[in-house]
DNA sequence: GATTTTCATATGTCTTACAATTAGGATTTG
DNA sequence: CAAATCCTAATTGTAAGACATATGAAAATC
């Protein structure tokens, strides 16, 4: 009869778990610096080490940064959507590789994704954005190209469509699904017939968007996830054939 | 002249990333158990506490855990999308509330994820999802239901919507979104009239479900969207003047 | 006044020790 | 012989103290 949601030991555990409550109540702000390892034991009646530990696993969240000397010390950290960003590709990476995410699972969520925010970036686009978008695509017209590169560069391509949006939360949601399924994508042997197809589909994607055209876009990316979920199950056919 | 991307120090630091790195290359695989502290403080040449230190920074990521005894040590552990979940809603409720984002750019962001998964609930919704979908309005139509219960119960809703979608990647992405919004959500109050309108629209969204009309189910989401969106920015402006 | 030196303070690391927990084997007991 | 008990070894959790190192600021010096 040991249930306990989380064990009441691991002293350090909860020493972290008390600070980010005070983060997260704005009891903490940003940019403060929290007591000293050794004033923060003793207010918690714990040995420094176990301070330590502590900090550490708010600094594995980044949640808060140290300094060294005179005037250092644990700050709360300003999370940016670079390291929240970060934090999230890392998570749903493993999450997907530990989970036996089927390619086909996969590439709904994320087509579904990016479809939500087709509509905003065609209205919202910019020259910028476009050259982008050009640029990924002619990237991956080059030949001799390695997979892998042509697998970047597609993730660099639709990591711009979502940015268009100009919504930065959607970014950052975004960008870290799409991300997280590069290694799924490396599975899959582009052919050279594929390529061609895919990067017309890019195309037409851009031309969309350079219309403003929320449906075209939209009609674009359905095709684009249609085609790819198909070329995903073939492979994984050909592999347990062959 | 001190750029260094990531200071050459910490010696805990580059031990957590050299064994983060052998479990994403699945050096290490998933219930494996680490050797002892004290034999990675002989193999990192280091000493025991500071191997804890990196062991601390790999549970914080929810990347080990750690048990007691004869036969304990640290085990890779199996990330589930509940705790994947989990860290997504702190580190997405932490950007938001640092980042200062408007209530309108979240609300945008939330809905339009949320649509995204619309047709794909529309299509897969059981009789399970729409019963927790009716209990949810049930509950919100309760008179004298507090501000903070009835958001618990509108992110519940909007879970349930997701979750109909059948689709673990995008349940994981996209409750994790609305959940991190809802302290957001909490700082508007709802007037009996409102609350009624939108009850009127969940209902809305559930009949369409039962449907498996796609298209009513994105309209209706839509006028929620757009009724939720006017709603915040009346709160804030009736903040801004009194 | 500008430069160098010193110093105080804080984190980073090491060493050693002990407490707590747990599995499995040895021992005792029925 | 079987079962319950105790013991032991291994391992993590915590503590205390020391030294190393970095760093900003004050003090001394030119």
């Amino acid at each position: 009869m040991k249930i306990m949601p989380s064990n009441p030991a691991d002293l350090s555990a909860q020493i972290a778990q008390s600070i980010r409550d005070a983060i997260l109540a704005g009891r903490l702000l940003v940019g403060e610096r929290l007591p000293s390892e050794s004033e923060l034991a003793e207010q918690f009646s714990v040995s420094r080490p176990t301070v330590r530990e502590a900090l550490k696993r708010l600094a594995a969240q980044n949640l808060i940064r140290t300094q060294r000397g005179a005037t250092g010390g644990a700050f709360v950290n300003h999370l940016s959507y670079e390291e929240a960003h970060n934090q999230q590709i890392t998570t749903s990476t493993l999450l997907l590789s530990m989970n036996a995410i089927s390619f086909d699972v996969a590439c709904e969520a994320r087509y579904a994704l990016e479809r939500a925010c087709a509509p905003l970036s065609a209205q919202r686009r910019t020259d910028a954005h476009l050259k982008s978008l050009r640029a990924e695509i002619g990237t991956q017209s080059e030949p001799d190209l390695p997979d892998e590169a042509f697998c970047a560069s597609d993730v660099a391509f639709h990591r711009a469509l979502v940015d268009a949006a100009g919504n930065p939360v959607l970014s950052y949601q975004l960008a870290g699904a799409v991300e997280a399924m590069q290694p799924l994508m490396n599975m899959i042997t582009f052919t050279a017939r594929s390529r061609v197809r895919i990067i017309g589909l890019h195309s037409q994607i851009a031309d969309a968007l350079e219309r403003s055209d929320a449906a075209a876009t939209d009609a674009s990316l359905l095709r684009l996830e249609s085609y790819t979920r198909d070329l995903g199950r073939d492979v994984l056919a050909a592999r347990a054939k062959g």
